[in-house]
DNA sequence: TTTCTGTTATAGTTTTTACCTATATAGCTC
DNA sequence: GAGCTATATAGGTAAAAACTATAACAGAAA
């Protein structure tokens, strides 16, 4: 198999028109590029050159070699370039996975900080269930993964980035809200909605509901957030739902009360995940802690900060 | 810089997701590819991969270089593929040069029988006059020529083809045709039109003119063979024109009188000229052999054939 | 003619590197 | 912990890419 070098050094002859001149361009011995010359020929089967004295002219098969020569070099520059420009590892395409839980209320506020501050960095975000992120940054399908704790998989590496209070949420006519505010002892024997068992708000709630002494209702299991609050609306029971949901969808307050839970820890943790062995895993981490400040600075109403506990 | 077989390598990583299985269909050992890999990754200044002991997989900035890295390969494997066909010379693209005053008389004839015999031979045909030609050939303008000697330059290989008789052709008012026949001895004393004097045929008249006592006119010059007709027509004199340049263009026998001299060593001598140390010699010794042959058999009346002494 | 000059090819060496075998290391599975 | 599998490292060999020196040769100059 020839060398890019090899054909690099038949594209300067070839502009030469000489070999001495093209080893001098090059920088190499004559010698050496006589031979590499005649190495390529060979690989080639096709003599390139017609060699006089006065000069080094191409062949009829040279002359149309040429053009396939310049595009593999041309071709090799190119990725010379990118990779270049790929060597600042913030200037890659990294596939981030996010939960549909997640994503839509969450992405439009941090992804232009990120983008401010890793300017030529780029994301492609794909929507699964937290599940899937799992099993699929393990994997390699995703680079990275923004999701709610806690994770099955031991092997991967978690920067976890602040906690979101779970807000229960009723409907006017149940006519809970006291000021907005209830004790968890006020929970015990309430019917509480979910999601179904594959999405981690489900465990969360199974949680809660055992600790209060709350009914969770199996009989009606929401999709989606959105029709979990369709649920509440029509006043099948009341529901616990993220902050950042609520605080992105529920804009007719008139509908819905929205109660927080007095002193309780009624919350869901979400990390930045990804494999612990990346290459780029300090970049990773970087984005980590821009998440923190981020959410700290501009949603501090709605979730608690989590100190960085990274490096 | 990189090689050929590192990009390979690289490319067939991606798709095995295994160095280990990569090494296998390269047929190579696996710390080898291992080493090479690293070197590329070190010479692009890029990690390509995260090796798991699972599986080894692109990092993001792999994932953007891979289709570069497959161009390159696929330019390669073009230029290969195209050394292939060019290896048998006859399937190259080759310059051939050819005077005004023979080409659209000759070619027509030749160039069929040259591509059904070299069925992917190309030729890339340019007219000038014959000192240009001569020039042209020798500094790689041209990779070979057609056209009449005697040649100023003894470095070039020339494959003698035919002899061209030169014919008497005069008008019908003149009254010279004796049954088609003269003696060279008729000639003395008659005034002979030509070509300008950068014409070989001019050099080729002269010559006559000073063995038969004819007497050159040098008042009127033709610059092609079509305006020396022109000229005998119109009553100018009478001129020696190519038997090939007749055989095509002079359609109308009523305009003017073809005399054969009888005896006479009247003609011109044309050749097959290219480099002495081209690398496609024996090719154009080929193409000579095949011209002489054709010409032998579909001219045997206008062209004298020379024996093959060539080899 | 001979000599000089400039160009490419060949010979002989050195250095580099691509490759091998053998072994270490580290996760994963049982 | 043992065994399996994947990659990395160490050490050595052989191929080849590089160099210097020189030969061969054509063309120009003397």
């Amino acid at each position: 198999m020839a060398t890019l070098k090899q054909i690099l050094y038949f594209q300067t002859v070839a502009e030469t028109q000489s070999i001495r001149r093209a080893a001098d361009r090059l920088d190499i011995a004559q010698p050496t590029l006589s031979t590499q010359l005649a190495a390529l020929e060979k690989s080639l089967g096709v003599t390139l050159f017609e060699r006089t004295r006065r000069l080094t002219q191409l062949t009829p098969a040279g002359r149309q070699l040429l053009p396939a020569a310049k595009q593999v070099i041309a071709q090799w520059h190119e990725m010379q370039e990118l990779a270049h420009t790929l060597s600042d590892t913030a200037a890659s395409t990294h596939r981030l996975g996010v939960p549909p839980t997640l994503g839509p209320y969450l992405l439009p506020n941090i992804v232009p900080a990120i983008h401010s501050r890793f300017e030529r960095l780029k994301l492609y975000v794909r929507e699964e269930p937290p599940s899937q992120l799992e099993i699929g940054v393990a994997e390699g399908r995703h680079d990275l993964a923004l999701m709610p704790l806690p994770l099955r998989n031991e092997s991967l590496a978690v920067d976890v980035l602040f906690r979101e209070p779970l807000l229960l949420v009723a409907s006017r006519e149940a006519g809970l809200a006291a000021g907005g505010v209830l004790q968890e002892s006020d929970l015990a024997g309430m019917s509480i909605l979910s999601l179904d068992e594959r999405h981690l708000l489900h465990q969360e709630v199974q949680r809660i509901c055992e600790r209060t002494g709350a009914l969770l209702n199996r009989d009606y299991e929401g999709t989606s957030l959105d029709t979990l609050r369709q649920m509440v609306v029509m006043g099948m029971g009341v529901a616990f739902l993220p902050a950042l949901y609520i605080r992105s969808e529920i804009h007719r307050p008139e509908e819905l009360d929205v109660i927080r839970i007095e002193g309780s820890h009624l919350f869901r943790e979400h990390a930045l995940v990804y494999r612990a062995g990346s290459p780029v895993r300090h970049l990773y981490q970087q984005l980590a802690g821009l998440i923190r400040e981020r959410m700290a600075n501009a949603f501090s109403e709605v979730v608690t900060p989590i100190f960085d506990r990274s490096s």
